[in-house]
DNA sequence: AACCGGACGCAAAACGTTTTGTATCCGCAA
DNA sequence: TTGCGGATACAAAACGTTTTGCGTCCGGTT
């Protein structure tokens, strides 16, 4: 009596082949030294049966599960559909599986859905914490755990990490500016409490700087990471007599909003203020005036991700921790 | 000696707690009565020891993972995250995880990964299979696995389904044209082959035909489901001497693609020539013209496939297969 | 007093692999 | 001839749970 709608296992590959599961696992994974007529004997009988490992009992057993969670704040949000997509394009081409988790920068969240892929013995974790710092996710994953993340904060990170030299294109979008002697410049950066957006801002504080231009604090606003709050935020900044003549923002949501902001304020774009988003989503070429904004290169940073767990996978939690980062450069369209 | 960087198990817990492993488990799981002092006694334990039970050991055994896998074409795709992120966020709220994997709508790649997740043991598939037949996606998966698709096909599913009525929002849209005098229509549909678009022609072909209108099939185009495809094809459409009047496309990037077609051919939108999308993916609101659309309820149909999937996973194999429709509806901006 | 059934808890098997220790065989060198 | 080492294969343990079959205890009924 076979088991009702049950897949091949190891023992019945064994017993058609007319050797011990043993053999058969070393003929599959090269563990051990097979010979070669057992090992095409075996074959056979994998192919003939269709069979395919079972891999929570191989995960259970070898503590490998082929899988990664990959943990973002947001799946929806436009920037991280050509992340999620070069590392699972990856990791894919290496027989791995991701997991995906959406945290929405909440602590709680975040914790959660760590605690839940660690349990399901992840072998890597890529996560870009907002909430937590990078010492309390190392806490929950354990010590060995393989981590990246997208990141950056003060000091030591206790985990691979895979960076955008933010300032570098911000340097490029004031420079751009100055040449057409702008210096008034505002920026909207994103919700405060996360960790992006500080450290956007502080790209954004260091471009400046380094052009030798004040940026008064009443030209600093606050939105969320969306069209509506920099429509708001942007309103903010454009309402008092003394207004910026340039604004740019965290990201091409909020500097979406920004021009519409603008122009419900009168003013045109780029021609009374010009607005420069960050991110380049595919949305930025298509809006109008069509965005001139950084690109923060998606797939590359998704890619470097992916390849950096990998890494780690293999070489184990004691070869020193790698930093990526990646450049950032500016792209010129019409809104400045 | 304690294992090293080893997470506490079901027999630490007992041993702090006094007790079998079994009463654990029971305890945690109420399967089978524990008296309220025990309970508690374990419950302490699992607390001071931050117990949380290892998924690959319970999988191997219980067969349920509590994970489900979720498979796109291509999640990089504008219109898939926010139905990504509804399916994520019902299953998340019923202690489920998502695995996820792009097809990219090629068959070997929705075997090899239909395979990958039914070896990972997962709970259940939600899919949109392109190239696969639902019989044969549900052949690899096997016959009691909890499937829901949202492609639709002729004749019986074997499996639950949701889908939209693209009829309707189609018919809402030739309705809207033809109220304003144009009967000369064209469709751009998608690549031929992909399930998709057979079936979004077929609602095109239903709604004209209710409306009392002939289509030359001179005024039908097929293209990739992206921008660059949407503008070649409109091109083509509009090169003839007798144009169409509108063109409906099968989703929106196929219609900026048609709005930027229309303008390098120096038709104004709508005036010469209206344009109406398919999605209403977010850019549909941004870009300009505003883009008149069918909105495809994503983030409707995410949360239905979920439903759906915790639904079958509940019940079984042998209840009756559910099959969900979900209305679409017009969306009028500018571009028509 | 004998019986019964429910409540409670434990031991052992089972899930499907990988891993490890050991046995056998064979050829070749001493 | 003996001894030795490599090649090959197998048996058994292990991974960390859930599940199942029993046993014991207890209170209430006959």
């Amino acid at each position: 009596m076979t088991r009702r709608n049950d897949r091949p296992s190891i023992e019945s590959v064994a017993a058609a082949a007319g050797v011990s599961p043993t053999t058969v696992s070393h003929a599959l994974s090269g563990k051990r030294a097979v010979s070669a007529a057992t090992r095409k004997r075996v074959m056979e009988a994998v192919e003939q049966q269709n069979y395919r490992p079972n891999m929570v009992a191989r995960g259970l057993r070898s503590r490998r599960t082929q899988s990664v969670a990959l943990l973002l704040v947001d799946i929806a949000n436009p920037y991280y559909p050509a992340l999620a997509r070069a590392i699972h394009d990856v990791l894919a081409g290496e027989g791995y599986v991701s997991f995906i988790g959406n945290t929405d920068g909440d602590a709680a969240t975040e914790r959660r859905l760590l605690e839940e892929m660690v349990a399901r013995g992840v072998d890597g974790v890529v996560m870009q914490p907002m909430a937590l710092s990078a010492a309390q996710v190392r806490e929950v994953v354990g010590p060995a755990m393989p981590l990246v993340i997208t990141t950056d904060e003060y000091g030591d990170i206790p985990a691979d990490s895979v960076l955008t030299d933010d300032t570098r294109g911000l340097g490029e979008a004031v420079d751009h500016l100055v040449r057409q002697g702008i210096r008034e410049l505002g920026f909207v950066d994103g919700a405060p409490g996360t960790s992006t957006d500080a450290f956007r801002l502080q790209a954004f504080r260091a471009a400046v700087t380094a052009a030798g231009i004040e940026v008064p604090d009443r030209w600093i606003e606050h939105s969320p990471f969306d069209r509506e709050g920099g429509a708001a935020a942007t309103a903010r900044l454009l309402a008092g007599p003394d207004r910026p003549r340039a604004v740019l923002c965290a990201n091409d949501l909020i500097a979406i909003g920004a021009v519409q902001a603008a122009h419900a304020a009168g003013l045109r774009v780029p021609e009374d203020v010009a607005i420069v988003g960050f991110d380049d989503i595919e949305t930025a070429a298509l809006v109008s005036p069509r965005l001139t904004t950084v690109v923060n290169p998606a797939a590359a940073v998704g890619d470097a991700c992916a390849r950096t767990i990998l890494w780690r996978v293999e070489n184990g939690p004691d070869v020193p921790r790698k930093r990526t980062v990646l450049p950032t450069r500016l792209v010129v369209r019409q809104s400045a």
